[in-house]
Order: structure tokens, then sequence, then C-alpha cells
DNA sequence: CACGTCCCCTGGGCGC
DNA sequence: TGCGCCCAGGGGACGT
């Protein structure tokens, strides 16, 4: 479940490995079985192409809507293992596997990269969705390609407002569309249902039919969620996991995402849309 | 090009 | 206690 403010809070816990080098790497049974039945489990390239992490430095660590990466320096080259958790991922630092305390996270271990100082970055995922792979260049990396600028970004709002304004999604429910990394990086399912109640915008809204000014507030609607979020360590449902184990407390703060009334205390409904299932309030949404 | 559907995968919760 | 079933959802593949 992660989503761009959980991504973020890992990668900000990454960032004490900065500086060390990779001084070898163990891959599961899961990902060397996944590939010899030709599935790319985790790794989404050949296990040759990703074996160029071994001797490498990490030299910075970055992130892109949900992908995150780590800039590595070999020689005389530079470049990047992108990784995304997908739902279940979760990065550890420890000394041994057995530091891993929950049992799922330490049974479902896909990647161990050992450190120069002495300890081990792991990578758990228990539904294998997540993904990782070796690119020269960021930017040539086709998700990362096709994204729109980061919330963060002073061009944000304008190509938000602008994409949706093209006319190409005129026809589209706003919630999947919101989701989608080329018009907003980093909002899932959970956040999309949270800034449209925040919003007051109805999920099954048709592009067409929203002015400007509310996808304005749209916008600054997922910036407070995403900000929100960070400032209370992210969500913890299931399956997100903060390096050090630890989890975050904006579960607590849903106004609508799993729950059965709005905070003015008026009955939820849920549809699923896009296969994914959507909480919202006619009364306080149109 | 956009959209719907299926798939990847495990664990947890539920009914019986 | 245990079995079968369903659900959770990020993103890619594929067909329309």
């Amino acid at each position: 479940m992660p989503e761009l403010p959980e991504v973020e809070l890992v990668k900000r816990d990454l960032e004490k490995i900065v500086g060390f080098e990779i001084i070898d790497y163990e891959l599961s049974d899961y990902v060397l079985n996944g590939h010899k039945g030709n599935k790319r489990t985790i790794v989404k390239q050949s296990l040759q192409e990703f074996s160029r992490v071994q001797y490498s430095t990490i030299y910075s660590l970055g992130r892109r809507g949900k992908y995150m990466y780590f800039s590595l320096r070999k020689e005389q080259s530079d470049f990047n293992l992108v990784a995304h958790l997908g739902m279940s991922g979760a990065f550890f630092i420890v000394n041994n596997l057995d530091e891993i305390t929950e049992k799922n996270f330490k049974k479902h271990w896909q990647v161990i990269f050992r450190l120069s100082n002495g300890q081990i970055l792991v990578y758990s995922d228990i539904r294998r969705f997540g993904e990782m792979r070796i690119v020269d260049s960021i930017e040539g990396f086709k998700p990362i390609a096709e994204m729109a600028p980061e919330y963060t970004e002073p061009s944000a709002r304008a190509h938000f407002i602008n994409t949706l304004k093209s006319g190409r999604y005129n026809e589209s429910f706003i919630k999947p569309i919101i989701m989608d990394a080329r018009i907003l990086p980093g909002v899932g399912n959970i956040y999309a249902s949270e800034a449209l109640y925040i919003s007051h915008i109805l999920p099954t809204k048709r592009v067409k039919n929203i002015s400007r000014e509310r996808l304005s507030n749209l916008f600054d609607a997922i910036v407070e969620v995403f900000e929100l979020s960070l400032s209370y360590g992210g969500s913890t449902i299931s399956d997100y996991r903060s390096v050090t184990g630890g989890s975050g407390e904006m579960q607590n703060k849903f106004k609508v995402y799993g729950l059965k009334t709005c905070p003015e205390g008026h009955e939820l409904k849920t549809k699923v849309m896009s296969g994914r299932n959507t909480y919202y309030c006619t009364k306080c949404q149109r």
C-alpha cells in the first residue's frame, strides 16, 4: 500500500547508507526460481544485468512518484538501482536477518545487499509485486520518463489542471485519473479517496464536469494529504513498514477510507472503480 | 488513445 | 480446527 509519502519516508530512512559500497548480494529462492521460469520475479531484467550492483558505491538516493532509486557509482560509470515497493515491499537495515522481527517480512526476504559497514540492506516483499532493476539513466526509464512533475514542483499544478482540461480525459471518472502518474505521480487508492473527500468532489464525477477551480482545489487536497501523511509517519495498513520496522499513524487520520461514516457523521458509500474500492460521501461530495 | 479485464501473489478474516 | 473463499491493490499485458 505504499503511496508517495510512504515511499518518501522509506527513502529518508535509507539515507544513512549513502557512501557505503555494496560488496555482495544474495537473491532469494523466490527470485531465482521465478527467473528460471521466465517470470522475472522482483528483478525485472536478467540476473546478469542486475549483477552490476556488486562493488558499486551508493552515492545518493532519489524518488519519483512511487519509485525510489539508489544512484550507484562503479569505477567511472554511474547507474541507478530503481525500486518499487509494489503492495508489500519493505527495506530493512540490520546486522542479520534475525533482526527482522516480523515473521512474514523475515520469511519473504527477496534481496540482501551486504554493505561495506558490515550491515545488510534487506528488501522483503510478501506478495512479490515489487520490482528492482538497474537503469543507466533515471529519465530513460519509461514510467519515469512519462511521469508528470512531482507535486513539489512549481509546474505541477498547471500540468495537472491543463492535462485534465486537454479534452483527452473528458469522459473519464476523476478518481482513477488522479491515480495516473502521468497526471500527478504518487497518488494511490487510499489517498485518492481522501483527497476527493477533502475537496468535496465525487469520485464518479466526469472530468469534463469539474471546473478548473475545483481541480485546483483537488490538487491542494492531494498535497494536504501527502504532507499530513509525511508528518504522521505514513499509513500503516498490514503491509507497510518503515525501514526501522516502526509504523506510522496516518491511518488514524483517514476521513473516509475503510470507514463507515464521514467526519460529518454521514453514512459512506463504497464503489469499485477500475477494480479498486472507493469510499465517498454523497452529502459532502458533489 | 483510453478503458476494461486479467494477472501477478500471500496472508488475514470470515462463514460453515 | 480447518477448509474454501474472498479481499487487499500497484502496475503491466492484452484485447476492444
